[in-house]
RNA sequence: GGGCCGUUAGCUCAGCGGGUAGAGCGCCGGGCUUUUAACCCGGGCGUCGGGGGUUCGAGUCCCUCACGGCCCA
């Protein structure tokens, strides 16, 4: 097949399918020009992410000036999912600036849209319901409505994830008087916009007291309660009705008003496409909620271009970003809110999170389990591509787009997991035991992503870590240490002795002959730590050696010796380095443990 | 009722211009004669969800069924 039918352009061969269903779901039901027939060189390989098609896509249907736009209601905490079309549209926005396109990008705050729902946190707003965002108290009674307050809230977090769209509010449009075109139009033009209703959504409700404007009572200042009843193309008569929908109940006010200048608003399907119209928009993809046949974007579309005598902007649509996995998604009034994927993952693991898989992919974010080491390992998979480590173009371009802001400082990433284990072993200094991985000295650029490390290590721990990855030292004999043998035991009591005699005995460890990272030059001699009746300490250095001597004076191989400390301590049979472990507990607990365990034996 | 997505190695997924399957992790084995989860080396024949079809040849295109997820109504 030519490289031409991959920009979807050849619809008789046999790559158009993928190709429509793939990167640009709906494209094809969008703008409709054919995009030029390029060929590419002969051999050439198309290996490209999501956001370059995408782009090229776009950009062959028009080259610009581009205008990106998304935006949402803001009802309330915004979920975690929506992040997924901002970054989207961020990372497009990118990607157009990049080719030298003059982009604007904007995101709308829907606020003057109508409380429909009642805010399980604030029962006391029932008063409001109906009522637009923009003109209901914020909930800390400081922002300057309750529109303003959440819409601060969700920016913010795509703020920190690297998008920094232009934010605009629809109740600023409003009133400026930005839609009285739309509103002009959709009014004139009521019948053309019933007919797209019925034929697009089937719907039989839509008769002839029917109207696409939503009327701002002059009594009680709800918006989601009007009835439209008739226009004179000045001014419109509407009905504050009190049973007009079911959760908001109208004050019974019958007035006529001007539509404009904050006056009345449009339906959200008709809102958007008067959107596209008063911001020029050339670019908007939306969730598949909306771009279901017969759904939001069919309608817009369609009043769009019969109404409003405008072609409606590139689309393209994706899928959800779920959180919290399968089991919680169920419980979906509870998802996890956008601010709070940042308390899980720092910006940058986010931001990759979310922008690597293609639109048409449903993601489902579970942070439990080893989803978050392996995060981190693909991160750095993608870090190691750019910089050129490793060879891998379609990473290359992953992290490019999922950098936050401009390039992260060249440094060593050690291993996330790496670092979990070694924040866990006591009296191992972690920065010190990164830079033996590493083989140098840390640079400045390298410990501070070592610190971002270990923070996350520290939380991930505390709350989503798997049992299996925590070392922690049991408050009583472990069930497990039962069971050792008498080997086992005789050698416990032996590392109890030699504890209550102190290091004194302990051969130098160093052993001859220059291995690369001498142990002398790592052991400063503050880290030794107070054993057995407080008169002598140990350095976790010296102890495992001593644990090794121990363990060949009665022929114990490594596997049981260590096994049988860990079991006595941990409860498992595997640990951190045991010397080091040791080492940083208390002497006497250390040898009660010991003697406890070994008694057992005889 | 309609729509979209998914179903490939134990796990997470890549592979979708058709030509007898890959990565990371895990796991197993070995080495490092101071470790079992450090570090190094080695190890992947899995009915590519089932069934049809197109083709010389199909995870890869078409049809269909099943299961899972999500969305719309």
């Amino acid at each position: 097949m030519a490289p031409g039918a991959r920009r979807g352009a050849a619809p008789h061969r046999s790559g158009r399918r993928a190709r429509d269903h793939g990167v640009v779901l709906l494209r094809r039901r969008g703008a409709r020009r054919a995009a030029p027939e390029e060929a590419r060189g002969a051999g050439e390989k198309v290996d490209a992410m999501w956001v370059d098609l995408l782009a090229e896509e776009l950009l062959a249907s028009s080259s610009g000036p581009h205008v990106v736009n998304d935006s949402k209601t803001p009802s309330g905490h915004v979920p975690v999912a929506h992040l997924r079309g901002v970054l989207m549209h961020d990372c497009v926005a990118r990607a157009l600036r990049e080719a030298g396109t003059d982009t604007t990008f904007l995101y709308g705050f829907d606020d003057y849209d109508p409380m429909d729902d009642l805010p399980p946190a604030l029962p006391h707003y029932a008063q409001y319901m109906g009522m637009p965002f923009a003109m209901i108290p914020s909930p800390d009674g400081q922002a300057p409505s309750y529109g303003h307050y959440y819409a601060a809230e969700f920016a913010d977090a795509f703020n920190h994830l690297g998008a920094h769209p232009t934010i605009y509010r629809t109740s600023d449009m409003y009133r400026a008087g930005r839609f009285d075109d739309g509103i002009r139009r959709a009014l004139d033009q009521v019948d053309a916009i019933r007919t797209i209703y019925r034929e697009v959504t089937h719907s039989k409700r839509i008769g002839a007291q029917w109207w696409p404007v939503q009327v701002l009572c002059e009594r009680c200042g709800r918006i989601g309660t009007t009835a439209v009843t008739a226009w004179d193309g000045r001014e419109v008569e509407y009905y504050c009705a009190p049973d007009h929908v079911a959760w908001a109940q109208g004050c019974g006010y019958r007035g006529k008003r001007s539509p404009f200048g904050g006056g009345a608003k449009l339906l959200y399907r008709v809102e958007w496409p008067a959107k596209w119209a008063a911001l020029g928009v050339t670019v908007e993809g939306a969730g598949k909620d909306h771009m279901t046949r017969g759904g939001t974007h069919d309608v817009a579309r369609a009043v769009s271009a019969q109404v409003f005598g405008r072609p409606a902007p590139f689309a393209f649509a994706y899928e959800f970003l779920l959180y919290g996995g399968k089991k919680m998604s169920t419980s979906k009034a509870v998802g996890a809110t956008a601010s709070e994927i940042l308390q899980v993952l720092r910006a940058e693991l986010a931001r990759f999170l979310i922008v690597r898989p293609v639109p048409r992919r449903q993601v489902e974010f579970d942070p439990a389990g080893d989803t978050i080491p392996n995060l981190y390992d693909e991160y750095d998979r993608a870090a190691a591509a750019y910089f050129g480590e490793t060879e891998n173009p379609d990473l290359v371009r992953t992290f490019h787009f999922a950098r936050v802001e401009s390039d992260p400082p060249r440094c060593y990433r050690p291993r996330f997991i790496k670092v979990v284990y070694l924040i866990q072993m006591p009296a191992v200094e972690t920065a010190r035991a990164v830079a033996r991985d590493k083989g140098s000295p840390l640079t400045d650029a390298d410990r501070e992503e070592l610190t971002h490390r270990m923070t996350d290590a520290r939380r991930w721990l505390a709350t989503y870590a798997p049992e299996h990855y925590k070392f922690a030292v049991r408050d009583t004999v472990p069930q497990g240490a039962r069971l050792l043998t008498a080997g086992q035991r005789r050698y416990l009591a032996r590392v109890a002795d030699a504890l209550e005699a102190g290091p004194g005995a302990a051969v130098p460890v160093a052993p001859d002959g220059g291995t690369p990272a001498g142990h002398t030059a790592r052991v400063p001699g503050d880290e030794r730590r107070r054993v057995a009746g407080g008169s002598v300490s140990w350095t976790g250095e010296e102890l495992h050696a001593r644990l090794h001597e121990l363990r060949a004076e009665i022929g114990l191989p490594p596997r049981e010796a260590f096994g049988a400390i860990y079991q006595a301590f941990l409860g498992k049979d595997s640990g951190p380095q045991a010397g080091w472990l040791l080492a940083a507990l208390d002497g006497q607990f250390v040898v009660g443990r010991l003697r406890e365990v070994a008694r057992d034996a005889a």
